[in-house]
DNA sequence: TGAGTTATTATTCACCTGTATAATTGATGG
DNA sequence: CCATCAATTATACAGGTGAATAATAACTCA
């Protein structure tokens, strides 16, 4: 006996809002509760529409996902970017240190985007698509990475500075798995002088004492 | 219209086979597909019995993935502290190269096992006892870490030897996850390559070059 | 203002999930 | 050889899943 089909009443939104509201609804499910709860309903639920307009805008939820995810990882290379960019070229140690060290404050080092980044981590095993994203996003930001090495004052040697730059993005990636999955066993500040002490050795460069500071331009939070 | 029901026979094994059975079939289809794929009756037909029988040999799924995760990390620690064993006490710098170069070889740097902490990972952000099963593990990992580290022959400073534990676990995880993820993007023996240089930096020490072997007491494979 | 488009909602479907419970059969000991 | 016990199978259930389709109402533009 349903009632006599009062409609939910709705606005309609631009494409690529709606776009948007069901992607960071899909990565907010997947950061908190992992990608089973980010479930086609539950989605459409967090975006405030109804589940059938998923498939309108996505050929499925697969699709949907995919966007998420490379979304996500680009997010991340991005902001590493454009933190070294704020330091002029003529700090090669300065601008790498500036690299490092947007790993480990916000917007990257948060539970949403290493939840994200956990969620979706084993997706790119079997799901080509992933694969692809994975590996793209991975190797773009190695190589960005080993731009900045390649940078330093010193003698040239390309397959040195491709080891270093493996090196130095698998101490970043470690580092910031366990400092966002595992926050209450480390200080404030503690993982991103580990992080920069260890690339310092792993150089043999020295990064200035400022490089140390969580936030470098802005005020520091109380 | 069932047919007049005949039934699959069946033998009676001991308790302790069908467990191992059980968690030794969810590894490989969380290795394989992800979790989602370590279904109930997957994992039932996997071990070769109706799923049934998962819930008379476990309280609930939930638990059978506790036990999977569990033994999966435990025998990653305990493989790299059998190989560093392996070396005399006497030579320090010896024994923490094995106990490196353990983590790049199989069993531990295998599809299976990076596929199933890959598939595990993000439960560890809700599950509570994930959570504690990963944080166990990880602190126990790294403190058998900061003890070769340790014994080395140079002044004592355990703060010290506790920022470059976790340094180094943090560059070893990063390499497994990424040469586990991409191997075709490494040639063979390059990840313990960097992984091994990297740690002498970080922690001013040099490794001999038997150090490097990826097979140090056994054949090399063809 | 009114007709047309389409973004959005509502409903339905076939399938899969983990769990609970009942039926059976293999093993064991007398 | 039979009785007992529990390991194992079989069946059923309630709920959730992504997807497909039909109905509707919010805009657009003449």
């Amino acid at each position: 006996m349903p009632e006599p089909a009062i409609r939910r009443p709705y606005r309609r939104e631009g494409e690529e809002k709606r776009r948007d509201a069901l992607i960071a609804a899909a990565m907010a499910l997947v950061a908190e509760g992992g990608p089973e709860a980010a479930t086609v309903r539950a989605i459409a639920a967090r975006a405030g529409v109804t589940p059938g307009l998923i498939r309108h805008y996505f050929q499925s939820k697969e699709e949907l996902t995919h966007a998420a995810y490379r979304q996500v990882m680009e997010a991340m290379t991005h902001e590493a970017m454009r933190a070294a960019a704020t330091i002029p070229e003529a700090d090669p140690a300065g601008r790498l240190a500036a690299f490092v060290a947007a790993n480990f404050r916000p917007p990257v080092m948060t539970t949403l985007l290493v939840g994200v980044w956990a969620g979706y981590m084993h997706l790119g095993r079997n799901d080509p698509v992933m694969h692809a994203i994975h590996e793209a996003t991975y190797l773009g930001y190695r190589d960005r990475l080993q731009e900045l090495i390649a940078a330093l004052p010193r003698p040239a040697d390309p397959a040195r500075d491709r080891r270093e730059a493996i090196a130095c993005n698998a101490l970043i990636d470690g580092l910031w798995i366990e400092g966002g999955s595992l926050p209450e066993n480390f200080d404030s500040g503690e993982v991103l002088r580990i992080a920069l002490d260890g690339i310092a050795a792993m150089l043999g460069i020295r990064f200035p004492d400022s490089a140390y500071h969580p936030f470098p331009e802005s005020e520091t939070p109380a």
